[in-house]
DNA sequence: TTCATTTGGTAGCAATTTACTACTTTTATC
DNA sequence: GATAAAAGTAGTAAATTGCTACCAAATGAA
């Protein structure tokens, strides 16, 4: 295979140390993450920001995230800047998508790989204290995103439209941001990634484990159901969720304290699918 | 905003022109597609792949793709690509994921953002003569990853197996791509563009009107139904299916053959989602 | 033209899932 | 120990899915 010669007759060890990769003018890359948990009462779904301390946009609340290096994957760097944010190790991270509109950094020609990171709500302490990474509450309705921090007084709202859009033969419908309604912003693109990553958490909710992601080893049926209808944004019956989650969920013989109602219910641990 | 100064005392308009993106080490961004379509018979999925005339991988099929320009996004770069490649517009095109794992171009770093595109069946001769680009049927089973050209006399084959990995809490099932069986391959890593891209139409076919991409703008419930069939790898009631997908259509009052049956069938468009 | 065969299209029913109400038991509080 | 509230269970109507069966329309061969 080495032995093959390309059109201008090199073979494969003359063309690698023959080629130049600065020819093409490239863009940075970048690792942002979406690390979503919830407050200890389940009462928000909560996002770590973190406040710029440079310019572009100084002093508004980003993402947190960091330059992919030259030797690491963009998952790995993902990685790499959670833990020098937060400490945490071991997280839930998945991709989420790619910005590279040629605009979204004055500075210079930045593509960011979103991740959507969750952590239980009883972890979501960490990197808070000591740094200026903060949680936000998030929420996200029909008309707007809105992203508050109670203690530092900050709210970030965006209004909502439902857009249309032709692709191919089909016209698809989608929610996107307005325009901003508050005095404080997101840096960058950042609101479309937050979008992009609530609407990615409330889908795989529905057909997939993820939620076990956000709480703790031990839970009861009340917490859990509760933070699924804190991420669906709304209301899900009792009955019909305890049977169908069952089957995934190892009961316990102890109990312990509901976070929502505050009453004794049976611990349960996360079991994982039954048939594989 | 701008005569905020930073930690230096430098407002952003000094800040930027201060800045100097070539501090870091920057890898190269490509954006590859993944163009699905069908034989005109509706019997196979289809896939469009170029042979590479250069190293590395001479000879190899592989995505076409290219560079992402700095003055472009990603998605820009990708129907630019195609266009170059196959003459085609006004595509659904739809962000996949995005490869970057150091190793991945033995020429230097290279980050790839890949886009999944389907074209109708009535028109996937485009780009085929004349140029390099071929196309191969794709299937994916429980067990094997295949594309094969008839015409050339190749088949790529890899074997899978279902994969499990832990993230955070929970672990998840994944099927990877285990080995090459077949002489040729893929070049780069793009059988795991392949794998992903199967996976995800497979996935948005059940809950988008992605398939009405690949069909005319008049067809037949049957050819329709064998679309959905082939993609998903399984059978379909017809009742079920006809009394679920006709709400999204239009029934014409004229009579078209069939592609699969060869029988007159009513001809349908694409109507849309009825409520919005 | 007729007739057997194949395909398009529809009916219907059992099993499962979802939407929803109501009730019993357990737990915390006064 | 009474009371209120939450945990947990029962059950039922409506919608969806899995599956079989059938009739009508179209095709092709006799």
């Amino acid at each position: 295979m080495r032995r093959i010669r390309n059109a201008k007759g090199l073979t494969e060890t003359e063309f690698l140390s023959q080629y130049d990769p600065g020819r093409y003018e490239r863009p940075s890359v970048t690792a942002d993450i979406l690390l979503f948990s919830l407050d200890p009462q389940l009462n928000h779904l909560k996002l770590l920001l973190i406040k710029r301390e440079n310019h572009p946009f100084i002093d508004c609340f980003a993402l947190p995230g960091g330059f992919v290096e030259i030797n690491e994957s963009a998952y790995e760097a993902a990685k790499r800047e959670l833990l020098e944010e937060t400490g945490l190790t071991d997280i839930y991270l998945e991709q989420l998508y790619t910005y590279s509109n040629p605009e979204r950094d004055p500075r210079m020609r930045v593509i960011t790989v979103a991740y959507m990171g969750l952590i239980p709500y009883t972890e979501a302490q960490a990197g808070d204290d000591a740094s200026d990474a903060k949680w936000f509450d998030v929420s996200m309705d029909q008309r707007f995103l809105t992203l508050t921090n109670e203690e530092l007084g900050i709210t970030i709202q965006y209004s909502l439209k439902t857009e249309y859009f032709r692709c191919g033969r089909i016209t698809y419908e989608n929610i996107v941001a307005e325009e901003l309604i508050s005095e404080d912003s997101l840096a960058f693109d950042h609101h479309l990634a937050v979008l992009d990553g609530l609407k990615r958490l409330r889908n795989k909710l529905e057909y997939t484990d993820l939620a076990f992601n956000l709480v703790d080893e031990l839970f009861t049926l009340p917490d859990l159901q509760r933070i699924y209808e804190l991420i669906l944004g709304k209301k899900l019956y009792k009955k019909n969720f305890n049977d169908k989650i069952s089957e995934k969920l190892q009961a316990t013989d102890t109990k312990i304290k509901s976070i929502c109602g505050e009453k004794l219910a049976t611990a349960y641990q996360y079991k994982g699918r039954t048939k594989q």
